[in-house]
DNA sequence: AAATATTATGTCAGATATGATATATATAAA
DNA sequence: TTTATATATATCATATCTGACATAATATTT
């Protein structure tokens, strides 16, 4: 049987692959929090939408990952599913 | 003596201010944040925008709060300040 | 199955962020 | 004070996001 996690670890020996697996996971970090919030608020992209005064089909860019949303657009995603959004900068090495 | 804490709590009576007040909080956040970290990575402007490949004059706009970045542009001001940034969206009121 | 609801994709105009340069202001060093 | 260093502001061209609409694709309900 096929073991990805072998096959992963072998890949992750070329550089160019790693920084396009790290970005993915960052993008993907950012989609998940927002489709887990709407979730959280039991709410449509619909309804997001017209709490944020925009429309649908930009929520779904936005949960799509297609664009790169700014801080204005992520605290009125935030304010229209009922939560806080929370930023940070965590050193990635100690020191 | 003025006691600026009975002043603020008066003026929270006006939903207009309490709005500007809230925002302001928000904006000091991500501004804070960008400072702290370069800061604590011990860089300049200069520096951190010749990681970033801008200009100078650029993080000076993101660090006095002129602008509202996208995640792009946070993302590489994480990288190239040596940490990672975490976004979240949390709860304001529980469930 | 059909009908409905929800989400995704494409296009376009307008708003805003980004990148670059120059320059002004502020802070620190000499 | 002078000099150097660091940060802030102004303007402009370009890129990208944002908003709106239509429509396609998918999922859910009846």
């Amino acid at each position: 049987m096929i073991d990805f996690d072998d096959i992963k670890k072998e890949w992750m020996k070329n550089p160019e692959f790693v920084k396009e697996y790290e970005a993915l996971e960052e993008e993907f970090s950012l989609v998940s929090a927002l489709i887990a919030a709407r979730s959280e608020a039991d709410m449509t992209q619909q309804e997001v939408a017209e709490k944020m005064e925009t429309s649908q089909s930009y929520i779904a860019k936005l949960e799509g990952g297609t664009v790169s949303p700014s801080m204005k657009a992520l605290k009125r995603y935030a304010a229209a599913t009922g939560s806080r959004l929370k930023i940070s900068f965590e050193p990635t090495t100690p020191q």
